[in-house]
RNA sequence: GGGCGGUUAGCUCAGCUGGUAGAGCGUCUCGCUUACACCGAGAAUGUCGGGGGUUCGAAUCCCUCACCGCCCA
């Protein structure tokens, strides 16, 4: 049955899919050769939940493409598949169906019954992106496939493997060498979740936002000289005040301040430094007063220079507060509401007001009473105070704001303004965003002063504000008791073996933020609010005490007689997906997998990723066994649009690869992937890109096709190189050897763009341009069958070559050409010795070929009909350029359109055209435009005078000659004699043609 | 503010350790020559972001400025 015109892809695909499946061709160790080392890669385990997009497609066609070549090359080769739980994520997914479904909420359904329910959302789930993986051809060994939360207590039945006891086993090792502590920290909060999140699930972006300054009385009604001078020390303002002024973009949280904090050269404020203000909110009677401290920390010309300092709300007032000991007062509750628990605010802010007091006396800044006792609180006792009013008690955060604001501003503790366009008063400087009132609801009537309308001083300007960026809600900074990896203790490993080439990340510029990032590392924060997660395993009896063990009975065991009740939360997903390497290889157990493929070979992977799981995997796993997991890490960038825009569901511009390869088949998708797989940058996709490889498939389809008509596949098998005797078949040979050197050395430098290229100019620019061309009327001479033979060849290792990139046209081929021993996937990828490239075939043919453009250039241009079979004269031959015209003269005449070749003078009438050690004229008496060739020749002229131009003045150059190699001495030299002599040539025709007028 | 990267043909990008710019797509002209119109033949197009420097020679190395992107504050 001849082959069809195209290659059905939509038809063949899942077919062909199935035979690699049913033979197992993915397996660990398939097609490996005795002697050859081990190739593993593991797959970055994309969400269980999540489905294919552009990145998955073009990082696992990076990894398929490595893995297929080793694998092809005999190489014990697994490729690790799996997906990982991703906690919140999942959890999210499986809430948001609930809902949808009407099913009871979480809360409701308890946390058993809900976890269960998220199994089933998993198992639901988890065949889409495999089947998808699978769609793009993706040869993991599926039988392995991992989940990083297997065996997990509820885990279904039929759910295999054993991932969660490795997580556990890890936690409780690290926990005994004391590299995991829990403690009271300020954390990312993430109110929708209700759970702590680490800083890189953080995104900091840019909003509109409002700067409020506010006065914080001095306690008493005392007062002092404020002063602000210029550069040179000139009084510019001076004022007798009571009070200090404040900026905050969150004035909710003044209600847990806990001091106001100076620069300590800060002259302004030196007078007052040690002394007590008043936070302007709350009920009069209760006002709470705190100490105004120094710190390196405030910037003194930013805004009035002082800053509030929250410890309990926000990073930098928490490390201030650290540094003083300051205590930090909690404000909200999970979901950032301002607390509603506790004593009474009255109650709550007289014991707040005995810190403060404590506190002055305990750094000398106020004598103790006779009867004063000193007055310390536990953490805890700290974090039960609530010092929200009463009236606030319950608000969203937002709510509680917009209160304070009123509040402070209808008591006159705002910073008044006079209105625009007046010009401020110096000491304020609100520059040029102050605005009026600020937003609507923070809208104030102006006070009347001096017969100026005075108002609010509050700023509008761009904030950054972090984001979750799974809830997209503002992160709360929120003290909470956590678990945390003490980064610190392991991250020095981590370093050397990055720093000693151990393991290498390319491109080197991901090194470099790697370093950046280790050397600057903060403690992990492992522990998450969630239910859908790996339990983390300590259990805590009566007193508070922590008992770590992998189950209850070895923690009940640690704890005789106690009882005892287990941490609700969950560890972070990176924490296990950290030790992705080891536990998918059977990790605690010795198993022979274990043995063979780690360290692994290579990690592809998005350079976004290069903290959360990277660094982390490097670190844990020289942590535990004390070795790095994979020899090279290859980063890539993020896959963009045709304009460059993140693709978004908000933006419209998402480019579904499932789309794609419906249109335009995986291999279309998989070789634009591996041909924009240059190294650093963006990644833009552009379908024309995608359509133009798939019209590439199409293009090497029906060479095949053509040979399959000529016979070429009739008793073919697959075999060593054949030893013609025409210089066309030992040319493509030749080129043949050349590809495959080059392909190889791209793919082992991960040139995946390179290697792309080199084999899309071979098969579209050698063998499908010029070798079938050349064939054609080989086919009817004596060297018909060295030809076929020479042909099938090159054909099988063009297939052989691309099957790594375009896996299903060339196992499709491969099945359809000829009686094959083994399926493509698993075909020896080749070694073809530098002997078979010829060089003098390769000059003969380079000869021939440009011979064959330059007349179908002159005869372009000047018109010369395509239909028409012109003659041609040889005005100069040399003997080697008479005799490689003489051998290739078939293939000239048919591919330049000539009918008659003579050799002798040129006819006036004639177009000329110059080859290496030759020139013709193609005597066109009537047919062509004299005037259009005088000005092509003119124009080559000018083009070659240029060059010559160029090379002479290099070659004049005594310098030049002195110091530059001697090789580019030597190639300038024959170049220009070569331009000389082609301009000569150019010279003579313009001048015949010069003689008639 | 700190760090990293980018700025090359209309578009998207290559261009290694300095030797005088390339590929795909798009554009234009011609063509149904029995593998392929998802095709063939031909053509056009760039003061390699600006300025300075090193060098016989710079897209390539150094400095500087401008703009863009990413990461971290």
């Amino acid at each position: 049955m001849p082959m069809e015109k195209t290659f059905n892809a939509a038809e063949a695909e899942a077919r062909i899919s199935q035979r690699w499946l049913k033979a197992r061709a993915f397996g660990a160790g398939a097609n490996a050769k005795p002697g050859r080392p081990a190739f593993s890669v593991m797959i970055p385990p994309p969400n269980v939940t999540g489905s294919l997009h552009m990145g998955h497609a073009f990082n696992n066609t990076l990894q398929d493409i490595l893995v297929r070549w080793h694998r092809m090359k005999g190489d014990d080769t697994l490729w690790q598949p799996g997906t990982d739980h991703a906690g919140i994520a999942t959890q999210m997914v499986t809430e948001r169906e609930m809902a949808a479904n009407g099913e009871p909420s979480r809360r409701e359904m308890g946390r058993e019954k809900f976890t269960a329910r998220v199994w089933q959302q998993k198992q639901k789930s988890r065949g889409t992106i495999i089947g998808q993986l699978q769609r793009l051809g993706c040869s993991c060994d599926w039988d392995r496939e991992a989940f990083t939360m297997s065996g997990a207590p509820g885990a279904p039945a039929d759910e295999e493997g054993n991932f969660h006891d490795a997580v556990i086993k890890v936690f409780v090792d690290l926990y005994n060498k004391g590299l995991i502590y829990r403690g009271k920290r300020l954390v990312n909060w993430d109110p929708h979740f209700e759970t702590a999140i680490s800083d890189l699930e953080v995104e900091n972006i840019e909003v509109p936002g409002h700067m409020w300054h506010f006065k914080y009385p001095l306690a008493g009604g005392e007062t002092y000289e404020y002063v602000e001078k210029d550069a040179d020390g000139n009084v510019t303002f001076r004022e007798v005040r009571n009070y200090i002024s404040i900026a905050t973009t969150r004035p909710e949280t003044m209600l847990g301040d806990g001091a106001v904090a100076v620069h300590p050269s800060d002259e302004r404020y030196a007078p007052i430094v040690g002394k007590l203000c008043e936070i302007p909110v709350g009920p009069k009677e209760h006002r709470r007063l705190i100490p105004i401290i120094t710190d390196e920390y405030p910037d003194p010309t930013f805004g009035s220079g002082a800053v509030k300092i929250t410890g309990a709300h926000d990073f930098n007032d928490y490390a201030v507060a650290r540094r003083a000991g300051i205590p930090c007062y909690r404000l909200m509750d999970t979901r950032a509401h301002m607390r509603a628990d506790g004593v009474p605010y009255a109650e709550a802010a007289k014991v707040a007001q005995r810190m403060s007091r404590a506190w002055l006396v305990a750094k000398g800044y106020a004598t103790p009473g006779i009867a004063e006792q000193p007055f310390t609180l536990s953490e805890a006792e700290i974090d039960a105070l609530n010092l929200v009013p009463d009236d606030l008690r319950g608000l969203d955060r937002y709510e509680a704001r917009k209160r304070v604001v009123e509040a402070i501003t209808a008591e006159g503790l705002a910073v008044m303004v006079p209105a625009p366009p007046a010009k401020p008063r110096p000491g304020l400087d609100p520059g040029p965003l102050a605005e009026p009132g600020a937003a609507a609801s923070d809208e104030v009537p102006g006070q009347a002063r001096d017969g100026v309308e005075m108002i609010p001083y509050v700023e509008s300007k761009p904030i950054m504000q972090p984001f979750g960026d799974r809830s997209k809600v503002v992160i709360e900074p929120m003290l909470t008791d956590q678990w945390f990896v003490d980064t610190a203790k392991i991250v020095e490993p981590a370093l050397e073996a990055v720093r000693s080439g151990r393991t290498k990340i390319i491109p080197p510029s991901g090194e470099k933020t790697y370093y950046h990032w280790l050397e600057n590392i903060e403690p992990w924060c492992i522990s998450r609010q969630l239910w859908w997660g790996h339990q983390i395993p300590v259990w805590f009896d009566e007193d508070g005490n922590q008992y770590c063990a992998e189950n209850e009975a070895a923690a009940q065991a640690m704890a005789p007689g106690r009882k005892l009740t287990r941490d609700p939360d969950v560890l972070d997903t990176w924490f296990s997906s950290g030790l992705w390497p080891i536990g998918t290889l059977g990790w605690p157990e010795p198993t022979e997998e274990l043995k063979k493929y780690f360290p692994t070979s290579v990690l592809v992977t998005g350079q976004d990723i290069l903290f959360f799981w990277v660094a982390r995997m490097m670190m844990m796993q020289l942590a535990v066994v004390n070795d790095v997991p994979f020899r090279t890490v290859y980063l890539h960038g993020l896959v963009r649009d045709a304009k460059g825009k993140k693709m978004s569901k908000s933006l419209g511009n998402v480019i579904d690869p499932l789309e794609i390869i419906d249109e335009y088949g995986a291999d279309a998708l998989r070789f634009a992937n591996a041909a924009m797989a240059s190294l650093g940058g963006v990644l833009k996709l552009d379908t024309q890109r995608i359509a133009g490889y798939r019209n590439f498939g199409t293009k090497l389809w029906n060479a095949c096709r053509f040979a399959e008509m000529n016979g070429v596949w009739e008793g073919h098998a697959t075999g060593p190189a054949p030893s013609p005797g025409a210089t066309a078949n030992k040319w493509i040979i030749g080129e043949t050897a050349k590809t495959l050197a080059e392909v190889n050395e791209s793919l082992e430098n991960f040139r995946f763009d390179t290697a792309a290229d080199a084999l899309y100019k071979f098969v579209w620019g050698k063998v499908c341009d010029w070798y079938v061309e050349f064939a054609k009327p080989l086919f009817d001479g004596p060297d018909a069958e060295e030809t076929r033979k020479t042909m099938a060849w090159v054909l099988d290792q063009s297939m052989i070559l691309l099957h790594p990139f375009m896996p299903f046209i060339t196992e499709e081929l491969w099945g359809t050409t000829g009686r094959r021993a083994k399926l493509l996937v698993h075909t020896d990828w080749p070694e073809l010795p530098a002997t078979l490239i010829d060089r003098a075939a390769e000059r003969e043919m380079t000869f021939v070929t440009t011979l064959i453009d330059d007349i179908r250039s002159a005869r372009a241009q000047v018109h010369v009909p395509v239909g028409l079979k012109a003659d041609l004269v040889a005005t100069s031959l040399t003997d080697e350029a008479r005799a490689a015209f003489q051998r290739n003269e078939v293939l000239i005449k048919r591919l330049a359109r000539i009918d008659t070749v003579t050799e002798g003078a040129a006819p006036k009438a004639s177009i000329a055209v110059a080859a290496e050690g030759a020139a013709f004229a193609i005597p066109l008496e009537g047919l062509i435009d004299i005037a259009e060739e005088k000005a092509r020749l003119q124009k080559a002229c000018d083009r070659l005078q240029k060059e010559i131009g160029g090379l002479k003045g290099r070659l004049d150059n005594p310098n030049f000659v002195k110091s530059a190699p001697e090789d580019v001495v030597m190639e300038a030299q024959s170049n220009l004699e070569a331009r000389v002599e082609e301009a000569a040539k150019l010279q003579e025709a313009l001048r015949r043609l010069s003689d008639l007028g």
